[in-house]
DNA sequence: ATCGGCTCGCGCAA
DNA sequence: TGCGCGAAGCCGAT
């Protein structure tokens, strides 16, 4: 493989024992970049391959719809690592404690891990990295082409980072080698999983794969046209895969070839995300904006605001505005909200509370509890870019957004039939029931 | 239906 | 140093 993905976290020696890999964002067997360099380097050492996860008590707000969702997606990689000869092992508690008390018990002679930009599991890769008597190294499995690898810096927007990233696209969209069954170790006692909600949604890397088949025969085509259309089922569906690592983006690069729209949400938009939350620390702050738009958004905190909900009145859709309590309704009852409707949903955060940092807290903290791909580099992103104009442009000045671009349901009745998507996800009059 | 202006700053050409 | 243009728009003029 191409040791470009790979990151040396501490300097230590290989010791004897077993290769860790310390499975983290990327839930999955096939496709995964951090596994294939565990299983090569388990290999060159001769030693049994151990994958561990670790449940944290809570990450970052994510519901039990969520952690279901997750949980199921990793009965099926323990089951598939299983027939390889590789052992699984399921933890739960702090991961950075977990993991190396874990690798203690193993007498581990390496470990690796998969790359994430966030902080929390950033701080458990620091501590790791501190703590391990044994070499530590980070693979990016996310992104085809390395965050580290497509750019040094925080790219100002899409436009700066796609010239970087397809000057490198034929060295990194690359074919994936197969995971053959282990030939050194053998496996413990099959693990233990709770039982599981049923959702609309499928888990697992099969189902990820399924999905795909089905955008690509039955969507793709229209993708370009009706992506933007929230009436319409056209997207691809896969962020829930994505972001729980069920699916490699390069997998599905590749079968997507050609589909040249789709591809730069895929690719460019996408590892954009991860470029912001790796090079800006504050990623998810008011500090983590450009400083046109921290003056902007400075300059009108004294404005009028026509409405002000508290959190609770937005978490249950009671706003007067029927189109974006519409879309808060999407996201509690499907775990999902159309990407289009996203921008708009925002934004009007922004427009309805106090300040720019509250908005920020309340729309992260709605997204981080229902969206099945909260929890995301995409979603801190993509949120920053509706509140504080990041990857943005300054535009016309108004009250309260100032120079931030600014929506209204004018647009969204421009380009859909507004009225279609309110019948659809029409919020009960009392509320909902949590 | 379509167009230009709004407004900032990066990155590249010169 | 100048200049083109950008992650999803709005608005008013034509």
């Amino acid at each position: 493989m191409n040791l470009k993905r790979v990151r040396r976290l501490n300097d230590r020696e290989a010791g004897n024992g077993p290769v860790v890999y310390f499975m983290d964002r990327e839930r999955r067997m096939r496709d995964n970049w951090a596994l294939i360099r565990a299983v090569d380097l388990a290999l060159e050492m001769k030693v049994a391959l151990k994958v561990v996860y670790c449940v944290p008590k809570e990450f970052l707000g994510a519901g039990k719809r969520q952690n279901d969702f997750m949980l199921a997606g990793l009965a099926e990689v323990a089951k598939d690592l299983r027939a390889k000869n590789i052992d699984f092992t399921l933890l739960d508690g702090d991961p950075a404690k977990e993991v190396l008390a874990f690798c203690k018990r193993v007498k581990a002679g390496f470990v690796v891990t998969d790359f994430t930009p966030l902080r929390l599991p950033r701080s458990w890769r620091d501590s790791l990295a501190r703590d391990l008597v044994v070499g530590f190294e980070e693979v990016d499995s996310r992104n085809i082409v390395p965050v580290w690898e497509a750019s040094p810096k925080k790219e100002f927007g899409a436009y700066t980072l796609r010239p970087k990233i397809h000057r490198k696209l034929a060295e990194f969209l690359t074919e994936f080698p197969e995971v053959k069954r282990h030939p050194f170790g053998s496996v413990g006692k099959e693990v233990e999983f709770g039982a599981m909600q049923k959702d609309w949604l499928i888990p697992g890397e099969r189902a990820a794969m399924k999905v795909l088949k089905d955008f690509l025969e039955n969507k793709a085509g229209d993708y370009a046209e009706k992506r933007n259309d929230p009436n319409e089922d056209f997207l691809s569906n896969l962020s829930p895969y994505l972001h729980y690592g069920m699916i490699s983006a390069q997998r599905v690069a590749l079968c997507a070839m050609g589909q040249e729209v789709f591809l730069e949400e895929l690719i460019v938009r996408r590892e954009l995300a991860d470029n912001f939350c790796f090079y800006e620390k504050n990623y998810d702050r008011f500090e983590g904006f450009h400083a046109w738009a921290k003056k902007t958004l400075n300059e009108h905190r004294g404005d009028v605001r026509d409405f002000l909900y508290s959190r609770e009145e937005f978490e249950q859709a009671k706003t007067h505005d029927a189109a974006w309590n519409a879309a808060q309704t999407e996201m509690v009852e499907r775990g999902k909200m159309h990407g289009y409707m996203r921008m708009y949903w925002a934004k009007k955060i922004l427009e309805w509370t106090k300040s720019p940092e509250e908005a920020l807290e309340v729309a992260i903290y709605l997204n981080d509890k229902y969206e099945f791909d909260g929890r995301d580099s995409n979603g801190y992103t993509g949120i920053a870019w509706s509140i504080g104009g990041v990857h943005d442009r300054a535009w016309g000045e108004r009250a309260v957004f100032g120079k931030i671009r600014y929506m209204n349901d004018k647009g969204l009745k421009r380009k859909f039939d507004l009225a279609a998507y309110i019948e659809k996800f029409n919020p009960s009059q009392d509320g909902f029931k949590f």
